[in-house]
DNA sequence: GTAATTGTTCTAGC
DNA sequence: CGCTAGAACAATTA
């Protein structure tokens, strides 16, 4: 989890809540990940008007006025919850916010991998949604490794992990093991489509399956990564491998191009 | 008890 | 040097 349209849907539901509130209180459990001293952290948005969140690749950025940015990398069990002011913290917490309204959220990480950055620098790869078709077929064109690796590398395109490659390369009909560069150009576009479409409709369905809550597991919503089921939605047998030691589902829908 | 799960980073190897 | 494969991290869940 906390891929693309988790992290979409975390920035839209924060800047819903918090967008516009002051900044009373931020308190840092676990600092470890944290790139700057807490006191630099305090100092630098502490006070601060919020002015929104947003998604940049798997991260969430907390924008606050006079341009001091957090960035949040959620990893690989980070998890957020609405808290209040004086609430019990929880187990595993990493660090909170408190608005001056007493309204606040905490983030969660049980493997304290979850990592806090005060103004986080540029990425140098493109974002999934934002990668044009002709630099998404370039960068595949260039690659000899196997096709799910290449989308789930953020150094190469920001926003995909294991769990939505696999769904996407599903709706695309092109299976995980693939070569990138064998691909046909024609197969590249389906891809390309494939890739903006799944994400979008998973953005908008755990949108609505979330409300005003942080959900963060959904799996019923995934097409074929999952393992409670059988058939893929078109009945096809799902199959399951490893690629690069990460859980793969596929089906014999999905063509080979090596 | 055992295996799976997850993203990133580092190291080993070719 | 460029690339790929695999380990390590850590704890909960099936």
């Amino acid at each position: 989890m906390a891929e693309l349209p988790d992290l979409a849907v975390f920035a839209a539901t924060l800047t819903r809540k918090f967008a516009g509130k002051t900044l009373d209180d931020v308190e840092v459990k676990h600092a470890k990940k944290l790139n700057v001293p807490v006191a630099e952290l305090k100092a630098s948005i502490e006070g601060q008007k919020l002015k929104h969140v947003s998604r940049y690749g798997k991260t969430l950025r907390f924008h606050f006025v006079a341009n001091q940015i957090l960035g949040l990398h959620l990893m690989l069990r980070g998890d957020l919850f609405a808290v209040k002011k004086g609430d019990d913290y929880m187990k595993s917490s990493i660090l909170r916010f408190v608005f001056a309204d007493g309204d606040g959220f905490e983030v969660r990480d049980p493997l304290k991998q979850a990592t806090p950055t005060l103004n986080p620098p540029d990425a140098k790869s493109p974002d999934a949604l934002e990668i044009e078709k002709e630099d998404f077929a370039a960068l595949l064109a260039k690659k000899k490794g196997k096709v799910k690796e290449v989308l789930m590398d953020q150094k190469l395109l920001r926003g995909i992990g294991n769990s939505y490659s696999d769904d996407i390369l599903w709706h695309a009909k092109i299976s995980p093991f693939s070569i990138a560069a064998a691909i046909p150009e024609k197969e590249v576009a389906v891809l390309y489509k494939s890739m903006k479409s799944v994400l979008e409709q998973a953005t908008k369905d755990l949108a609505e399956a979330s409300g005003d809550d942080f959900k963060g597991e959904f799996r019923e919503l995934m097409l074929v990564h999952r393992k409670d089921i059988e058939h893929s939605p078109t009945g096809g047998t799902i199959k399951y491998d490893q690629i690069g030691g990460r859980g793969t589902y596929f089906t014999d829908e999905q063509i080979l191009y090596k």
